[in-house]
DNA sequence: ATAATCCTTCCAGTTGCTGGAAGGTCAAGG
DNA sequence: CCTTGACCTTCCAGCAACTGGAAGGATTAT
Protein backbone atom coordinates (compact mmCIF):
# COMPACT_ATOMS: atom_id res chain seq x y z
CA UNK A 1 0.00 0.00 0.00
CA UNK A 2 1.17 3.20 -1.10
CA UNK A 3 1.42 6.75 1.60
CA UNK A 4 -1.28 7.91 0.00
CA UNK A 5 -3.20 5.31 0.48
CA UNK A 6 -1.89 4.93 3.93
CA UNK A 7 -2.68 8.19 4.93
CA UNK A 8 -6.30 7.64 3.99
CA UNK A 9 -6.68 4.76 6.43
CA UNK A 10 -4.78 6.21 9.35
CA UNK A 11 -6.53 9.73 9.20
CA UNK A 12 -2.96 10.94 9.04
CA UNK A 13 -1.49 13.87 6.32
CA UNK A 14 1.34 12.16 3.88
CA UNK A 15 4.09 14.74 5.52
CA UNK A 16 3.04 13.83 8.99
CA UNK A 17 3.70 9.93 8.01
CA UNK A 18 6.50 10.60 6.28
CA UNK A 19 8.18 12.54 9.60
CA UNK A 20 6.95 9.77 11.71
CA UNK A 21 9.09 7.34 9.45
CA UNK A 22 11.89 10.12 9.87
CA UNK A 23 11.40 9.77 13.50
CA UNK A 24 11.89 6.28 13.73
CA UNK A 25 8.21 5.93 14.64
CA UNK A 26 7.05 3.91 11.61
CA UNK A 27 9.07 1.77 9.15
CA UNK A 28 7.95 0.23 6.18
CA UNK A 29 9.02 -1.39 3.64
CA UNK A 30 10.24 0.16 -0.24
CA UNK A 31 8.94 -1.34 -2.97
CA UNK A 32 10.99 -1.36 -6.34
CA UNK A 33 10.32 1.77 -7.10
CA UNK A 34 11.58 3.32 -4.20
CA UNK A 35 8.17 4.09 -3.19
CA UNK A 36 6.94 2.97 0.88
CA UNK A 37 4.96 0.00 0.89
CA UNK A 38 2.92 -0.21 3.93
CA UNK A 39 1.49 -3.38 5.13
CA UNK A 40 -1.20 -4.05 7.71
CA UNK A 41 0.98 -3.73 10.52
CA UNK A 42 2.36 -0.27 9.91
CA UNK A 43 -1.26 0.69 9.37
CA UNK A 44 -2.07 -0.04 12.56
CA UNK A 45 0.43 1.78 14.11
CA UNK A 46 -0.34 4.55 11.91
CA UNK A 47 -3.48 4.40 13.11
CA UNK A 48 -2.59 3.89 17.20
CA UNK A 49 -0.16 7.42 16.60
CA UNK A 50 -3.35 9.56 15.46
CA UNK A 51 -5.41 8.42 18.01
CA UNK A 52 -2.67 8.79 20.85
CA UNK A 53 -1.54 11.99 19.30
CA UNK A 54 -5.00 13.13 19.21
CA UNK A 55 -5.42 12.63 23.11
CA UNK A 56 -2.50 15.08 23.65
CA UNK A 57 0.47 12.14 23.77
CA UNK A 58 3.62 13.46 22.70
CA UNK A 59 6.24 11.63 20.49
CA UNK A 60 8.35 10.08 23.09
CA UNK A 61 5.54 8.96 24.93
CA UNK A 62 3.72 7.69 21.06
CA UNK A 63 7.19 5.91 21.47
CA UNK A 64 7.23 4.49 24.93
CA UNK A 65 3.42 3.38 24.04
CA UNK A 66 3.82 1.67 20.67
CA UNK A 67 6.79 -0.47 22.75
CA UNK A 68 4.53 -1.27 25.12
CA UNK A 69 1.43 -1.77 22.20
CA UNK A 70 4.28 -4.12 20.99
CA UNK A 71 5.52 -6.28 23.99
CA UNK A 72 2.99 -8.94 24.28
CA UNK A 73 4.01 -9.44 27.79
CA UNK A 74 3.78 -6.01 29.32
CA UNK A 75 1.79 -4.82 32.28
CA UNK A 76 -1.40 -2.94 31.92
CA UNK A 77 0.18 -1.24 34.91
CA UNK A 78 2.69 0.83 32.78
CA UNK A 79 0.24 1.67 30.13
CA UNK A 80 -2.00 2.99 33.29
CA UNK A 81 0.62 4.96 34.68
CA UNK A 82 1.71 6.68 31.45
CA UNK A 83 -1.88 7.35 31.20
CA UNK A 84 -2.48 8.85 34.62
CA UNK A 85 0.64 11.00 34.20
CA UNK A 86 -0.86 12.57 31.20
CA UNK A 87 -4.28 13.10 33.45
CA UNK A 88 -2.11 14.85 35.73
CA UNK A 89 -0.36 17.11 33.20
CA UNK A 90 -3.88 17.86 31.44
CA UNK A 91 -5.43 18.97 35.17
CA UNK A 92 -2.52 20.79 35.64
CA UNK A 93 -2.78 22.77 32.46
CA UNK A 94 -6.32 23.27 33.03
CA UNK A 95 -5.81 24.98 36.27
CA UNK A 96 -3.31 27.12 34.89
CA UNK A 97 -5.55 28.16 32.24
CA UNK A 98 -8.53 28.94 35.01
CA UNK A 99 -6.42 31.23 36.97
CA UNK A 100 -5.49 33.11 33.80
CA UNK A 101 -8.92 33.31 32.35
CA UNK A 102 -10.02 34.84 36.01
CA UNK A 103 -7.20 37.49 35.35
CA UNK A 104 -8.35 38.61 32.06
CA UNK A 105 -12.05 38.43 32.90
CA UNK A 106 -11.20 41.04 36.01
CA UNK A 107 -9.15 42.89 33.09
CA UNK A 108 -12.59 43.14 31.03
CA UNK A 109 -15.14 43.43 33.55
CA UNK A 110 -12.71 46.73 34.89
CA UNK A 111 -12.17 48.19 31.86
CA UNK A 112 -15.46 50.36 30.09
CA UNK A 113 -14.65 49.65 26.64
CA UNK A 114 -15.47 52.89 25.33
CA UNK A 115 -13.51 55.50 22.87
CA UNK A 116 -12.19 57.17 25.82
CA UNK A 117 -8.39 56.12 25.45
CA UNK A 118 -8.26 55.19 29.88
CA UNK A 119 -7.93 51.63 29.81
CA UNK A 120 -7.37 49.31 33.10
CA UNK A 121 -6.28 46.33 30.58
CA UNK A 122 -3.37 48.62 29.57
CA UNK A 123 -3.00 50.29 33.36
CA UNK A 124 -1.89 46.57 34.53
CA UNK A 125 -0.05 45.39 31.62
CA UNK A 126 2.53 48.22 32.39
CA UNK A 127 2.51 47.89 35.76
CA UNK A 128 0.28 50.55 37.21
CA UNK A 129 -2.20 49.08 39.69
CA UNK A 130 -2.90 52.72 40.77
CA UNK A 131 -2.95 54.73 37.89
CA UNK A 132 -3.35 58.07 39.28
CA UNK A 133 -2.28 61.27 37.21
CA UNK A 134 -0.03 60.14 34.61
CA UNK A 135 3.26 62.39 35.25
CA UNK A 136 5.22 62.32 32.35
CA UNK A 137 8.58 63.06 34.87
CA UNK A 138 10.58 60.69 32.16
CA UNK A 139 11.33 63.03 29.95
CA UNK A 140 9.32 61.12 27.14
CA UNK A 141 10.05 62.96 23.80
CA UNK B 1 21.64 50.51 31.47
CA UNK B 2 22.88 47.40 30.09
CA UNK B 3 20.76 44.04 28.93
CA UNK B 4 21.94 42.29 32.32
CA UNK B 5 20.39 44.95 34.84
CA UNK B 6 17.05 45.21 32.17
CA UNK B 7 16.73 41.23 32.57
CA UNK B 8 16.74 41.50 36.26
CA UNK B 9 14.32 45.11 36.43
CA UNK B 10 12.18 42.87 33.47
CA UNK B 11 11.94 40.21 35.03
CA UNK B 12 12.75 38.92 31.19
CA UNK B 13 16.24 36.41 30.20
CA UNK B 14 19.01 38.45 28.56
CA UNK B 15 18.22 35.75 25.94
CA UNK B 16 14.67 36.83 25.33
CA UNK B 17 15.50 40.48 25.71
CA UNK B 18 17.76 40.30 22.74
CA UNK B 19 15.18 37.94 20.76
CA UNK B 20 12.28 40.75 21.58
CA UNK B 21 15.17 43.60 19.58
CA UNK B 22 15.71 41.31 16.69
CA UNK B 23 12.08 41.02 16.21
CA UNK B 24 11.15 44.46 16.75
CA UNK B 25 9.57 44.68 19.53
CA UNK B 26 12.38 46.83 21.82
CA UNK B 27 14.81 48.97 20.32
CA UNK B 28 17.07 50.06 22.82
CA UNK B 29 20.00 52.69 21.95
CA UNK B 30 23.76 51.42 21.78
CA UNK B 31 26.45 52.68 23.94
CA UNK B 32 30.28 53.40 22.03
CA UNK B 33 31.21 49.66 22.78
CA UNK B 34 28.49 48.44 21.29
CA UNK B 35 26.19 47.17 24.52
CA UNK B 36 22.38 47.53 24.55
CA UNK B 37 21.29 50.77 26.53
CA UNK B 38 17.99 50.49 28.23
CA UNK B 39 16.08 53.91 29.18
CA UNK B 40 12.89 53.96 31.00
CA UNK B 41 10.50 53.32 28.23
CA UNK B 42 12.45 50.81 27.24
CA UNK B 43 11.99 49.09 30.71
CA UNK B 44 8.21 49.33 30.71
CA UNK B 45 8.12 47.98 27.18
CA UNK B 46 10.22 45.27 28.70
CA UNK B 47 8.18 44.88 32.10
CA UNK B 48 4.95 45.33 29.69
CA UNK B 49 5.77 42.02 27.24
CA UNK B 50 6.65 40.23 30.06
CA UNK B 51 3.12 40.55 31.78
CA UNK B 52 1.19 40.19 28.84
CA UNK B 53 3.08 37.16 27.63
CA UNK B 54 2.58 35.40 31.39
CA UNK B 55 -0.56 35.98 30.80
CA UNK B 56 -0.99 34.18 27.04
CA UNK B 57 -1.21 36.77 24.61
CA UNK B 58 1.36 35.63 21.87
CA UNK B 59 3.96 37.75 20.27
CA UNK B 60 1.96 39.29 17.63
CA UNK B 61 -0.81 40.30 20.26
CA UNK B 62 1.68 41.85 22.48
CA UNK B 63 2.35 43.92 19.23
CA UNK B 64 -0.72 45.22 19.10
CA UNK B 65 -1.60 45.75 22.60
CA UNK B 66 2.03 47.74 22.77
CA UNK B 67 0.83 49.83 19.89
CA UNK B 68 -2.04 50.44 21.81
CA UNK B 69 -0.38 50.90 25.02
CA UNK B 70 2.00 54.04 22.60
CA UNK B 71 -1.16 55.51 21.51
CA UNK B 72 -2.15 58.02 23.83
CA UNK B 73 -5.12 58.55 21.70
CA UNK B 74 -6.63 54.52 21.54
CA UNK B 75 -10.14 53.72 22.71
CA UNK B 76 -10.50 51.33 25.29
CA UNK B 77 -12.69 49.30 23.76
CA UNK B 78 -10.31 48.06 21.08
CA UNK B 79 -8.03 46.37 24.15
CA UNK B 80 -10.94 44.90 25.50
CA UNK B 81 -11.82 43.94 22.29
CA UNK B 82 -8.12 41.60 22.00
CA UNK B 83 -8.57 40.74 25.97
CA UNK B 84 -12.35 39.23 25.01
CA UNK B 85 -10.75 37.02 22.12
CA UNK B 86 -8.24 35.96 24.55
CA UNK B 87 -10.67 35.29 26.92
CA UNK B 88 -13.01 32.87 24.23
CA UNK B 89 -9.38 31.34 23.05
CA UNK B 90 -8.50 30.40 26.47
CA UNK B 91 -12.08 28.75 27.29
CA UNK B 92 -12.13 27.00 24.01
CA UNK B 93 -8.91 25.31 25.39
CA UNK B 94 -10.26 24.71 28.90
CA UNK B 95 -13.15 22.84 27.01
CA UNK B 96 -10.47 20.99 24.62
CA UNK B 97 -8.86 19.68 27.76
CA UNK B 98 -11.67 18.91 29.85
CA UNK B 99 -13.08 16.63 27.16
CA UNK B 100 -9.39 15.39 26.79
CA UNK B 101 -9.79 14.33 30.41
CA UNK B 102 -13.11 12.89 30.50
CA UNK B 103 -11.59 10.34 27.78
CA UNK B 104 -8.43 9.54 29.67
CA UNK B 105 -10.01 9.00 33.32
CA UNK B 106 -12.31 6.82 31.27
CA UNK B 107 -9.36 5.15 29.68
CA UNK B 108 -7.52 5.01 33.28
CA UNK B 109 -10.79 3.48 35.06
CA UNK B 110 -11.43 0.95 32.58
CA UNK B 111 -7.81 -0.39 32.88
CA UNK B 112 -7.42 -3.00 35.91
CA UNK B 113 -3.69 -1.56 36.12
CA UNK B 114 -2.00 -4.83 37.02
CA UNK B 115 0.30 -6.98 35.92
CA UNK B 116 -2.05 -8.63 32.97
CA UNK B 117 -1.21 -7.56 29.39
CA UNK B 118 -4.70 -7.52 28.64
CA UNK B 119 -5.01 -3.33 28.90
CA UNK B 120 -8.34 -1.19 27.69
CA UNK B 121 -6.19 1.82 26.94
CA UNK B 122 -4.27 0.53 24.34
CA UNK B 123 -6.83 -1.50 22.96
CA UNK B 124 -8.52 1.85 22.62
CA UNK B 125 -5.64 3.42 21.35
CA UNK B 126 -4.46 0.43 18.62
CA UNK B 127 -9.31 1.05 17.63
CA UNK B 128 -9.72 -2.67 19.14
CA UNK B 129 -12.92 -2.16 21.00
CA UNK B 130 -14.14 0.75 18.12
CA UNK B 131 -12.46 0.48 14.69
CA UNK B 132 -15.28 2.29 12.35
CA UNK B 133 -14.06 5.54 13.19
CA UNK B 134 -12.51 6.72 9.83
CA UNK B 135 -11.24 9.91 10.18
CA UNK B 136 -11.26 12.37 6.91
CA UNK B 137 -10.98 15.34 8.39
CA UNK B 138 -7.07 15.27 8.19
CA UNK B 139 -6.84 18.54 6.08
CA UNK B 140 -4.71 16.65 3.85
CA UNK B 141 -6.75 17.99 0.74
C1' DA C 1 48.47 41.44 34.41
C1' DT C 2 45.10 38.42 34.75
C1' DA C 3 40.88 36.35 35.87
C1' DA C 4 36.05 36.77 36.20
C1' DT C 5 32.16 38.64 34.54
C1' DC C 6 29.82 41.02 31.39
C1' DC C 7 28.65 42.00 26.65
C1' DT C 8 28.49 41.04 21.42
C1' DT C 9 27.11 38.12 17.15
C1' DC C 10 25.93 34.01 14.90
C1' DC C 11 24.49 29.20 14.54
C1' DA C 12 21.85 25.37 15.99
C1' DG C 13 18.24 23.00 18.43
C1' DT C 14 13.69 22.55 20.57
C1' DT C 15 8.22 20.31 19.06
C1' DG C 16 5.57 18.47 15.58
C1' DC C 17 4.81 19.13 11.83
C1' DT C 18 3.86 21.84 7.05
C1' DG C 19 4.92 23.93 2.56
C1' DG C 20 7.48 24.01 -1.53
C1' DA C 21 11.02 22.96 -5.08
C1' DA C 22 13.07 19.68 -8.15
C1' DG C 23 12.64 15.56 -9.96
C1' DG C 24 11.35 10.21 -10.67
C1' DT C 25 7.24 6.86 -11.70
C1' DC C 26 2.99 5.25 -13.36
C1' DA C 27 -1.63 4.86 -15.66
C1' DA C 28 -4.61 6.80 -19.16
C1' DG C 29 -5.63 9.11 -23.50
C1' DG C 30 -4.50 10.71 -28.21
C1' DC D 1 5.13 6.75 -28.71
C1' DC D 2 4.28 10.88 -26.28
C1' DT D 3 2.13 13.74 -23.17
C1' DT D 4 -0.53 14.90 -19.19
C1' DG D 5 -1.41 14.59 -14.58
C1' DA D 6 -1.48 12.25 -10.34
C1' DC D 7 1.38 10.19 -7.38
C1' DC D 8 5.76 9.37 -5.33
C1' DT D 9 10.77 10.68 -3.84
C1' DT D 10 14.31 13.75 -1.30
C1' DC D 11 15.88 17.87 0.68
C1' DC D 12 15.46 22.60 2.44
C1' DA D 13 12.99 26.17 4.93
C1' DG D 14 9.86 27.85 8.19
C1' DC D 15 6.20 28.26 12.02
C1' DA D 16 6.36 29.96 17.75
C1' DA D 17 9.10 31.62 21.06
C1' DC D 18 12.66 31.08 22.67
C1' DT D 19 17.22 28.61 24.60
C1' DG D 20 21.97 26.97 24.53
C1' DG D 21 26.56 27.40 23.15
C1' DA D 22 30.74 28.95 20.69
C1' DA D 23 33.98 32.56 19.72
C1' DG D 24 35.44 36.74 20.84
C1' DG D 25 35.48 41.88 22.66
C1' DA D 26 34.82 45.08 26.98
C1' DT D 27 34.83 46.04 31.74
C1' DT D 28 35.83 45.35 36.46
C1' DA D 29 38.27 43.40 40.40
C1' DT D 30 42.26 41.67 42.42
Amino acid sequence: MNIGEASEHSGLPVKTIRYYEDIGLVRPLRSENGYRDFVDTDLQRLKFLQRARSLGFSIEECRELLSLYQDRNRASADVKAITHAKIREVDRKIEELRSLRKVLSELVTACHGDDRPDCPIIDDLSGQHDPGQTDESNGHT
